[in-house]
DNA sequence: GCCATTTAATTCAACCACTGAACAAATTGC
DNA sequence: GCAATTTGTTCAGTGGTTGAATTAAATGGC
């Protein structure tokens, strides 16, 4: 009877190459898969076809394939219900595919292992200063880890079947770093430097290639990662010495055409402000940049990781300090400020505040809201929410690694047609 | 050899469904409807095949299909070439559907007809200030509008496949308008209130539904529709009494979560300016909205069209009126500022500027560009583009228009499969 | 304890759409 | 006129889904 009916299907088939006939399989390959994925109760067959339109023989052949390369397990205990054959439970597979997470940055570089169900298998921090270091020499490090990382999935019955490397800097297509002002890096050949290394080159199974990307994106697709049930649609802002914002958009990291979306820390707060050291004024970062802020509240000059000087104004902050409670209130009316402008734009409904902020956020959150409500247009009928991310300095690296097996679950056909 | 390799595939088949047996046909004649569409010489069978990977025989069946369902025709003149039997080129169909564009504004009401080929082949403005009018009786007059253009659809053998109505206010999704600042409206039941009107509801061919969307997004499609060869992702801001913007990334409409993005008119610009009618201080519109610039360049108090106002402070600035150059360059720097931050958040390379600003852009580009210099982050690397929109007043309506037939373009399947 | 009932999963013939090769069609060049 | 060449169609073959029938495994009533 709805003889006008508004409707909003945009994009709901989106396929870009061809079709061919192996390519239905390829794809209800996905759609399965998917599927068990998206739930924490492990799915039956016919619960998956009754959901997805699939008929119950092409289900079950589907999970055949999907087990026969150790994607799925059946769950061994059956989910005790009602009459009739009970249902064999469906779920992520613990030793298949994982995904290898790693991150250079300023004073630390890590690497962490997740598995398909985006457990994190394996995690290592290490401690260092990079900035004296050579791009070479820091990467050498982080080879050092890999090695380690990859020990303990193998170990663990897993094999890795991708990489991801956060780096705090613009990073173009091809992976190589344009500029990574707080690293000291310009124009480093990260495939070029690491390709030397056999650890992350050619390794057991035919080897995971290596995708190099920001540090706030990938954190940010580290908090879609730790929250499962969580908006699918959100900004991720990473306050460190820089401020860079991760955009995911339906589950997927929004990257711009080159890859450099995400500038928040240079988003115009106040056109007169004071000059930014990249070049113009009233830059976001100047007013609640991690320099900005610490100078605010009395300790100028303090050259601190950025966790670590999170901590020390959270204490101050804590203690009552009217400096440091002053500077994070004006820090956060400035973040709001240049939240609101992203918020109007992009009709968002959730603001993940992730790195030193995340720390911070018991008193950077009122400010921000206070700002969001009044300039945000459509606050007054669907409010924005405002949250610390649930991850703190390893949300990159576990972003990166969970990257790796979001893809083999949104193409496992890559996985299950591997040389073996 | 490429051991270690920089991959970045994401989205490359997206499909939300399952994919049962009837969608591979469904996604291929997409596949290959998309391939005659995307260019200008008529492509033979035997090209497609080549281009999409698919066998020449299965392209020669899908041609079939949608040859019968009027969507593709043979090229008469055989486009000589060298030896072999002359290929037969094969174009989108110019009297198959075609889709219909409304648009509601301040003080006009506009319709228009747009076949699978893009061009216009019915347009009609009509003059009226809808202000003192009720939402119905605006309604009715449209109606009227949208009667004359089916007619004229019938006449050139074509058949509206859906209807798009452009206005000026925030939309939610279920086509209720929340909010139209400038025509006075909230929360009008636009489809309840058109469901009497048969026009538009029941006519012949089983009736199109009607999508109602923000006029700035359908503006911004326009600008898509324009320029076949031009850019996928850019920014497209319609300057009329508020400021609104149109974000397009790689050829659709971003919408955000709600279908409220775009609200580029309170992006902050100086938090400690002059109070807008949202409620927040120093939002763009309050700078670089038509009222606050017709203000600067003494103009005020002038109530006027959005078109005559541009066009009546172009000839000022042309005859080299000292105040309105000033005006303009103050909401030109004003722009700039919050596109600034726009692009540094969203990495485009492209920044349209339509409405009332198409109109001034040879005196708004200098200092937009200017900021953009000054304040994008990767300016440096790659410059950004701003220009003129190619669509004047009638963008919106042909947006529309072309999201209809664009739709059909994308997923031809539901066209063929209607109810004879 | 047995059997009807119920739900889950598999098997199998049918069918749909693509594949690949062979073939027919239409033109150029010698 | 004939070989060469390219386009488009025909047709048997095949992969993968479909739908119905069948088997599997549990519950519950008597």
């Amino acid at each position: 009877m709805a003889v006008l009916w508004h409707c909003q299907e945009v994009t709901e088939t989106r396929t870009v190459g061809a079709v061919r006939q192996g390519s239905l399989r390829e794809l209800n390959l996905a759609v399965v898969l998917r599927r068990i994925a998206s739930t924490t109760r492990p799915p039956s067959r016919a619960e998956i076809a009754a959901d997805t339109g699939l008929t119950r023989a092409t289900v079950s052949a589907v999970v055949d394939d999907l087990i026969a390369g150790r994607l799925v397990t059946e769950a061994d205990p059956a989910p005790r219900t009602g009459a009739g054959r009970p249902a064999r439970g469906l779920l992520l597979g613990g030793t298949g595919p994982a995904g290898l997470g790693l991150e250079v940055n300023v004073d630390y570089l890590a690497a962490c292992v997740v598995d398909l169900t985006g457990a994190v298998r394996h995690h290592e921090v290490r401690r260092i200063d990079l900035r004296p270091l050579s791009p070479a020499d820091a990467l050498t490090g982080l080879v050092d880890l890999a090695g380690r990382a990859r020990a303990a999935a193998d170990d663990a019955g897993l094999t890795l079947a991708g990489a991801a490397l956060a780096v705090p800097g613009l990073v173009d297509a091809r992976g190589l770093v344009r500029l990574a002002p707080n690293l000291g890096w310009r124009d480093v050949d990260v495939p070029g430097l690491l390709a030397g290394h056999p650890a992350l080159t050619d390794p057991v199974d035919g080897v995971p290639p290596l995708v190099v990307e920001n540090e706030a994106n990938l954190a940010a697709l580290g908090e879609l990662h730790a929250r499962p049930g969580g908006p699918e649609s959100f900004l991720h802002v990473s306050g460190e010495i820089g401020i860079g914002a991760g955009i995911v958009l339906d589950g997927a990291l929004f990257r711009g055409s080159r890859g450099w979306s995400g500038e928040l820390g240079h988003v115009p707060v106040d056109p007169g402000g004071p000059t930014c050291r990249c070049g113009a004024r009233g830059c976001l970062e100047t007013y609640a940049g991690q320099e900005a802020v610490l100078a605010a509240a009395g300790l100028a000059g303090a050259d601190l990781p950025a966790d670590t000087a999170a901590r020390r104004l959270a204490d101050l902050a804590g203690s009552g300090d009217p400096a440091a409670l002053a500077a994070l209130r004006a820090a956060g009316t400035a973040l709001g400020v240049a939240v609101a402008g992203v918020v109007n734009l992009l009709d968002l409904d959730t603001v993940v505040l992730g790195g030193g902020y995340a720390t911070l956020a018991q008193w950077l959150c009122p400010p921000v809201l206070a700002e969001l409500d009044d300039r945000v247009l459509t606050s007054g009928w669907s409010p924005v929410t405002v949250r610390p991310a649930a991850l703190g300095a390893e949300s990159a690296a576990v972003g990166g690694a969970g990257s790796v097996v979001r893809r083999i679950i949104a193409r496992p056909s890559g996985w299950l047609s591997r040389p073996q």
